[in-house]
DNA sequence: GTAATTGCAAATAATTTGCCGTGCA
DNA sequence: TGCACGGCAAATTATTTGCAATTAC
């Protein structure tokens, strides 16, 4: 319920898709896109629109309370910006997104920045990754791994 | 012309409007959309339809000789991957995108992959800035500094 | 009580695509 | 000369919005 109560912090009218709107996104541990919030917000109650869904997490992003990521495939994704700053880190082959954080790389973000006459106001790092081989690998034949797909949070159901 | 060595290179059939859209992409030293593909290639040549620069220009980003960027404001944005790694400083106050490159982050983002487990294939870093006064500000009064907004492709013309 | 919010369906906006004529290799 | 390509307009996809009914404060 985190979500609710920066909602009230922001003087936010609390309605009832609101709430269950916050509720989806308190409970969120991924970064879902509009339609699996509606689809997981509408497992919970059935009285939302898709466009609520729309209209509360523009608002949402506008107070500050969301943060809007394009990981790529063309739908805007959401995270809770109370889970303190970090990047993320897109495993290319299954498309999941890892979460890392590293102070060097936000020290060296202002630096760059403050090099270039600018005082940095925000910022954004994504890596893409294969996933490394921990086995030391068989020394023949080898190779093969494939993996099916879909993100961390698009597709089924599963919170 | 770079781009459309780079063409031939990749074995692509080399049609009139492909050469012609290559060409804007070589002279282009921003970071156009496709309606500003669209509107230079006009310009040199009426017989390119903005459903050939769509296809052109994922053509390309698939070819990798083109990269697409997302640097807010809805529509994609282009640039030739052949000028070098380098990553991105939006100033938001003019929406202008000033290019630079950081030996130092390059190595701090493999550095973060591999402890993750990964090995990096990809990444882009873009700073959010505000310009900083650089006048040390005549003590009184001051401030006041605003910019009409609008990138440094989107708008007009010029090339 | 009143202005803000919702649902619905229609409107946008960016991008893709089917189909058929055309031009490159 | 065949097969990929280009033009056009219609189709998709993600997101926004007008309007009347509803609701929070």
């Amino acid at each position: 319920m985190r979500i609710e109560r920066l909602c009230v912090e922001r003087g936010l009218k609390m309605t009832g898709q609101r709430r269950l709107i916050a509720r989806v996104l308190s409970e969120a541990v991924d970064h879902p896109d509009v339609e699996e919030l509606y689809r997981r917000a509408l497992a919970l109650d059935s009285r939302v629109s898709i466009a609520t869904v729309y209209r509360t997490v523009r608002l949402l992003e506008e107070k500050g309370i969301l943060e809007r990521h394009d990981f790529g495939g063309g739908r805007a994704r959401y995270e809770a910006t109370d889970h303190g700053h970090h990047y993320h880190l897109i495993d290319i082959e299954s498309g999941k997104v890892i979460e890392f954080s590293d102070e060097q790389h936000e020290a060296l973000a202002t630096a760059i920045a403050a090099r270039l006459g600018f005082r940095l106001v925000g910022h954004r790092l994504e890596l893409f990754g294969r996933r490394q081989d921990e086995e030391p690998a068989p020394p023949l034949r080898g190779r093969v791994r494939r993996a099916p797909a879909k993100g961390d949070a698009g597709g089924g159901g599963a919170a």
